[in-house]
DNA sequence: CGTCTAGTGTTAAGCGCATAGATTCAGACA
DNA sequence: TGTCTGAATCTATGCGCTTAACACTAGACG
């Protein structure tokens, strides 16, 4: 690769000082038109681009935007994903892909891991960011920790984050030093800003559907507790419950919990018991899916037997079998929106970080008992 | 945002020089176990992150790869895709999003815009990335537009293009100053590696499939002749017609041409003439989707009365309806393939570009007059 | 004992750019 | 002609880090 060229060869080539050659480009008004064009001809025949370092150095800020997810890969296996996803060790050699690129296709032809929730909502910040045309810096790592994410502070202006569950004390630590915006939990750090949408509501909608279209009248939710998006799944669940005079379960359907090294362990006791409540509201669309897996091992119908819904509204859970009644969220709004508040952190230094709530919707299909067109 | 400590407050802090603070950290080994440890504690004490931008100027080198895309967004909509991509200008307000997050939700809903090919591409460089430890820098621009990618060639150490119509000089000017691989065309460039699949194979695998299975004689191919790909299928196809003594079109039928301001002329014509031959080939999954839509409205009825294929075996293929019989490209892997390629290619300087071609395989669904499970 | 060597730590010189402040220069004006 | 002003350009410094080269110390070894 050649060498590349510096101000001081586009400056000396242009007959003038590596000052000029900087305002030419930063503040083109403060240069002679004509210094300006012999500067910028210099500059074209020499084939020169700024150095991207040495202009975060020197000027404090590198212009771009970060991205980051504390990886939920791992997340999504525990929870119950139906297929583990691919280790993610070892050397990958393309030499040896090209024989056997459709190893793994099961995974890569039916969609279940991908478009997530996240990949649609990093589309979004994707799409506003190149509007602006701003790049972006995209990492990801382990929940626990948090090398790769200091990697990318001390690249970016500013900083979206995908919160993992042991993330909050690092993304607050992030937010002294940089704008930073989280998409959904951990709220409740008041120096990080928000973007959530309505999980009380949805969960509200989808148990009135329940109830009120299909006259169930036991429902139990099953998720994690732990996270605060799902506790507010499941209390949205609750009050909609409490609004019909039904009957409120006081805990969640961990499926996490495992019977013979199998997730999913309390609905399977559930379901030898013959106590299986004919409606169940998942946490996640990955939840139901996981779950459809497990009630169709079991030989349950659904939706006969037991009603099921998602939420999130992914791609995976309309190509399910049923295909999964579930809420979805704005996630290319989400994106966007994070796209915007950190513009404006940047914009306005001193500003107080700020929360957003975006409305979600719900999406009928049959893994409820309805069959739409 | 607090002041960010640097070398020379943790030097200080640890009673050292800033040089044994920076081979604490760049070569451990280097520095004695005990003031190893001080100089980590004092680290820690002040939340001391390396400056990356620094560390680029020092070193001359990022450690981050870029992902450029030269915009297929305008292309998708002028090769007919159903339905316009948002207009990419203006600001984006995140207060009034709220109220109006589903506004274009048909879009957002029905996954015919996301995840396109290049996106599942992107993928597999992530997650090869992720696992590596690496972060990428992310832009996009319009293909022949170069001021974007610029801004990121001087921040990455390497980069994978998705090349537009007309990006092919500037990629090769890339070249000649950091190591670049190029998705699919445009090949040729001897500075470029290339990641590509056998389209001709792909094609070919298709039309054999319309030939012999469903016992079609007269195939024609939909497609912009330019691009090289599509050029690629475009005589993968006739080979095949030939191999089984067919008559082989001459030209493609470009769905760029406009009547009366929309898209698909040459096969409205044909349909008006009543000349639509039973099989048409198209050059994407896209162009096939569009194609779908232009046949329904025109009363055309797939596959009935014309066998339709795509190429790409996109998740939207798979939705439409009917469903798109295709050609799954090897998406995952390609972009993995790409971020090896690179790496190769920084840690062996000198060595020469790469070309490798992956395989294909046909997808069989409904729109070639299969109706599979 | 003097010399060498290996192990540690420091000094000092950039990396390429932005920009405050100094300098120069060309009118404007008295 | 002398002075003042504003525009154009330059000089000089620093951003935070890496690293070659050097300095020092404590054995090892002849």
């Amino acid at each position: 690769m050649a060498k590349r060229p510096t101000v001081y060869d586009v400056a000396q080539a242009a007959g003038v000082s590596i000052a000029t050659v900087s305002y030419t480009f930063r503040r083109p008004a403060r240069v002679r038109a004509a210094t300006r064009e012999a500067v910028l001809e210099a500059a074209r025949a020499l084939n020169y681009v700024p150095n991207g370092s040495a202009r975060g150095l020197a000027d404090g800020r590198t212009g771009v935007l970060g991205l980051y997810s504390f990886d939920m890969l791992l997340e999504a296996v525990e929870t119950g994903g139906s297929r583990p996803v691919r280790e993610n060790t070892g050397p990958f050699r393309g030499a040896e892909v090209a024989d056997h690129a459709f190893a793994d296709d099961a995974d890569a032809e039916d969609f279940r891991v991908f478009p997530l929730y996240v990949d649609e909502v990093k589309r979004g910040f994707e799409l506003e960011c190149a509007r602006r045309g701003r790049t972006i810096l995209i990492g990801r790592g382990p929940s626990g920790d948090g090398s790769v994410v200091l990697d990318i502070v001390s690249r970016v202006d500013a900083l979206a984050v995908f919160p993992g569950v042991h993330s909050a004390e690092i993304i607050a630590q992030l937010s002294h030093r940089l704008p930073v915006v989280a998409f959904a939990m951990p709220y409740g750090l008041a120096t990080v800003s928000h973007v959530l949408v309505d999980n009380r509501k949805g969960a509200g909608t989808l148990t009135e559907h329940l109830i009120v279209e299909h006259g169930i009248t036991d429902i139990q939710f099953v998720g994690e507790p732990e996270m605060s998006d799902y506790q507010e799944r499941f209390e949205g669940m609750c009050e909609a419950l409490q609004r019909h005079g039904l009957p409120v379960p006081d805990a969640t359907l961990d499926p996490t919990a495992l019977v013979d090294d199998r997730p999913y362990a309390a609905v399977r006791s559930l379901v030898a018991e013959g106590k299986l409540p004919r409606g169940l509201v998942c946490a996640s669309d990955q939840h139901a899916l996981g779950l459809l897996d497990v009630l169709a091992e079991l030989g349950v119908d659904v939706p006969r037997d037991v009603a099921v819904t998602g939420f999130d509204g992914t791609v995976a859970g309309r190509l399910s079998s049923p295909s999964l009644t579930s809420v979805r969220q704005p996630m290319e709004a989400m994106g966007r929106l994070a796209v915007d508040i950190l513009m404006d952190s940047l914009a306005n230094p001193g500003l107080p970080p700020v929360d957003q709530t975006l409305p979600v919707r719900m999406v009928v299909r049959r893994s409820c008992g309805c069959s739409p067109a």
